[in-house]
DNA sequence: ACTTTTTGTGGAATCGATTCCATATTAAGC
DNA sequence: GCTTAATATGGAATCGATTCCACAAAAAGT
């Protein structure tokens, strides 16, 4: 009879007694460890081969406290980024035989520890969080687990960090646009307690405009929220009020970026001859859209690469440190400015 | 000392030891299962309070042989149509405290059946796989698994499954192009191995301009894959040897769609007025290319937590159905034909 | 030829829970 | 007041592996 792959629900202890001997020593044969003879080897492979026998995850995890797995904690799990940064760690975590064992927060901050406890009581072997915020409460959870852990996206003091180089991103995308000689600069950022979409970015264009010694309206800084819609509002507020109307603007999102082509669009501004446009992101959308909009690339698979590279760093080597790693990133400039 | 909701390792031991009670006891009082006195369970619930702790998923699995781990299987975690399947399963799962491992094949077709091995070694309560082939090993393996199981958006036989009503979204979609007056269709789909997007859309297409009696020039019958580019070159291909141009083309994806339309574009044909075009996903991006593409929408977080419910099912109930759930989709009109 | 090492094997404890079974106490039934 | 049932508790087995330790047998050293 041909046995098709099917694993049936052998234990060790089965083997053993089918190979005769003990279970200790098929266990040495599993692992490859301590002195076994060729004879008995052979004869428990055999009976391993034809039984389809896998030993159980359950069982050898609570003995050696290593599950394989490592816990994900995302912010949501529809849109590309977090597509792209968990496709990046599986990667290099299947690689080396990791799984991901994923946990979504829903943008609920309260999740997050919340999961970080539920991923503990599951003894998951490493961590790695997207994070969308710093809090104390937060910053004292992580600091307090003893459990490999990485964060990706915002900088958590004493903790292994994967970053964006958001501030510079936003600096040089401001500048490429006074460069493009605009001086009436609008901006639609996000929350500040999101540091660094929120506040880095923002920083950025601020400073880079009061280094080119632009003054910059009230009414051209903007906030909206993560979606296409927000954008579209971000930017009717802002036309609204304005005094005078900006030739250009940066969003720190491509959605916010589309959303507000989407107005210039329905009130007939031409991009870029009458406003010209920036997003952040590198989205999909951002290349398909008319005109393509310029963006900034920030090689999301590349980030989820090396957060888990870092992971497995500090899982195997009991890797102590608390690196910072900033990533790079690409300014595209596309028919949108 | 306050606590701050650190987990520590704790054992059930020593909370029955410092609750002067047998570990017995605070199993039952962890499980709400028979008797216990009012007297020990406020003890034990103290000790519990006091302490942190929180009972070994590990311990607790290998004995109850439940992981609360159901294991999804996808063929890229990068689209947006992955993400959103596994926000609407995760909608579902989390309410019912199950989590999801992941398991990403990356279109490796050979890695579907390794991973519901790996799964079920894992010993995951149940398995989604989102499917983008049918074959016989895989069905066999499937049927032969006794682990829960539900399929989406391929139909297997004798498997539960989640499917997307394939067929009659494309023929409505070509039915709408034929109303609109084109007589000259083309199609990009792919290949039929993939018997939902690449046969029955097919079908769909030609039965429907069988129905119609209109002629379907072979050119017009391109093939691609899955992503915009090959849209483009397929429409290349098309136009390069049709004897007569079509005026619609329809896409059996929105990427194909387009990199359709970039062709179109880039050789200056206007859309919808000289070459309409149709894709299927109703993607993000689909709704803000120029003009808007007309789409079919599939409802993705539907069918996730469509299928997260009836593998729910399945596990509570012990249900052996093997029901087929056929979900509806929305044909989105917009301004591109 | 006798001690020391290396090699090979199995028994038993362990990981941290659940659960069956036995037993003690108390309440209810008649 | 005596039998039966309900309540309460703990001992011990179990889940399926790993690993420490003891102990033979074979090989090496002197």
């Amino acid at each position: 009879m041909v046995d098709l792959g099917g694993i049936n629900v052998t234990t060790i202890n089965e083997i053993a007694a089918m190979a005769n001997v003990s279970r200790t020593t098929v266990s040495r044969v599993l692992n490859n460890s301590g002195y076994v003879s060729e004879d008995a080897r052979t004869k428990i492979l055999k009976v391993i081969e034809e039984t389809g026998y896998v030993p159980s995850q359950q069982a050898k995890s609570l003995r050696t406290k290593k599950t394989k797995v490592i816990g994900v904690i995302l912010p949501t799990i529809k849109t590309e980024t977090s597509g792209r940064l968990v496709a990046g760690m599986d990667e290099v975590l299947a690689q080396e035989g990791y799984q991901i064992l994923l946990a979504n927060t829903n943008h609920e901050k309260h999740k997050e520890i919340e999961f970080i406890n539920l991923l503990k009581v599951r003894q998951v072997d490493g961590i790695i969080l997207a994070a969308t915020n710093v809090n104390d409460e937060l910053l004292e959870k992580i600091s307090q687990l003893n459990i490999p852990f990485v964060a990706i996206g915002q900088e958590f003091d004493g903790v292994t960090n994967v970053l964006f180089d958001d501030y510079n991103a936003a600096r040089d995308m401001t500048r490429l646009l006074i460069d493009k000689g605009h001086s009436r600069i609008g901006f639609i950022g996000v929350d500040e307690s999101d540091r660094a979409v929120g506040y880095l970015r923002k920083k950025a264009f601020l400073d880079e405009m009061k280094q080119a010694k632009i003054t910059v309206e009230d009414a051209w800084v903007q906030k909206g929220v993560f979606n296409i819609e927000s954008g579209y509002e971000a930017v009717a507020r802002m036309f609204k009020d304005s005094l005078e109307l900006p030739t250009a603007v940066f969003a720190v999102t491509d959605r916010l970026a589309v959303g507000a082509m989407r107005y210039l669009n329905q009130y007939h501004f031409k991009i870029p001859e009458d406003i010209a446009i920036a997003g952040v992101g590198a989205s999909e959308m951002s290349k398909y859209v008319t005109p393509p909009l310029t963006t900034i690339d920030y090689l999301n698979e590349a980030a989820g690469r090396e957060a888990a590279q870092l992971l497995i760093n500090k899982i195997t080597e009991n890797h102590k440190g608390k690196e910072k790693v900033v990533l790079s990133y690409r300014l595209l400039e596309r028919d949108s400015v």
